[in-house]
DNA sequence: ACTCAGGGTCGAC
DNA sequence: GTCGACCCTGAG
């Protein structure tokens, strides 16, 4: 085991990016968190006001995936700035400030989000976490090292297995999304190169995935800047601190904010979403 | 034990 | 555009 720097600490709050609801697979230990990235257990912790991360044989090309993975090639100072005369934001910004936006697999993106539908972070989290653990393959010492099982293996896995371990309604939509992976109706590795609205077309093509759900993939799966998902928080954040009218429904909130706040709107949605959570 | 709500979406009207 | 149904789980 060795460790390498990865930045200071005031430049990412580890709990809140890692553990805020846009991943569910990053557990919590001692002064840092476990987690999984491209199939590979990694630790990141915190020490000395300083940001490592640990793993087995780690090289160059790892720690440059997980400076990726949590996007500290962001500059949060130059988004915060555009924001200062806002009152609100610049509040946001300076109260949560190391909050970032992962870059993460798609297909565990997609699976995740489908999940979340009417649900909730500790029961996301559940859900993932059994999946991962009764379906996949073991790759760490850790409790929850395991891969990430792909469409084949979740079909492998089954409906009715799914519906076994609590995901509900929601397994006949990731069944669905497993299908349409395999049978080449959707490319996931091309959606990087669409336009918002092609790719929105695209990842709505499978059951279970509306507007919100399609924005979340593609905020946290494709770290796309330029999307506003609009959930039932981000909805009370806009409408009670923003003054947007309580009678938008949240698609047409999406596109008001989305035209407004161009490449920022992750940023901004993310902000709004912490804090009306917490 | 019982109610409630949680990062929505779908199909019927 | 509106409305009920869809599954399950932890919290109060």
């Amino acid at each position: 085991m060795n460790n390498k720097f990865l930045c200071n600490s005031i430049e990412i709050d580890l709990s809140s990016t890692l553990d805020g609801g846009q991943s569910f697979r990053w557990h919590k230990f001692e002064n840092g968190f476990n987690g999984v990235i491209n199939n590979k257990p990694y630790f990141i912790f915190q020490e000395n006001k300083k940001i490592f991360v640990e793993a087995e044989e780690l090289n160059s090309n790892d720690v440059n995936l997980v400076f990726n993975y949590l996007s500290l090639d962001v500059d949060l100072r130059k988004i915060s700035k555009k924001f200062k005369n806002n009152l609100y934001l610049n509040n946001l910004f300076k109260k949560y400030y190391g909050l970032r936006i992962l870059n993460q697999d798609p297909w565990e993106t997609i699976v995740s989000f489908i999940t979340s539908s009417v649900s909730n972070i500790l029961k996301i989290k559940k859900n993932i976490n059994d999946l991962c653990v009764l379906n996949g393959e073991k790759i760490g010492k850790n409790k929850y090292d395991y891969a990430f099982p792909g469409p084949i293996k979740i079909i492998d896995f089954g409906e009715n297995n799914l519906r076994k371990i609590g995901f509900g309604f929601r397994s006949p939509y990731i069944i669905d999304a497993c299908k349409k992976v395999i049978n080449g109706d959707i490319l996931i590795n091309n959606i990087y190169d669409l336009n918002y609205d092609d790719a929105l077309h695209q990842l709505t093509k499978i059951n279970g995935v509306g507007r919100k759900v399609a924005d979340c993939i593609l905020t946290y799966g494709y770290h796309r800047k330029d999307v506003f998902a609009v959930d039932r928080w981000v909805r009370r954040g806009l409408i009670n601190k923003l003054g947007y009218s309580e009678k938008l429904q949240n698609e047409k909130l999406s596109i008001k904010a989305r035209k407004k706040y161009g490449n920022e709107s992750s940023y901004i949605q993310q902000y709004i979403f912490f804090s009306e959570k917490s």
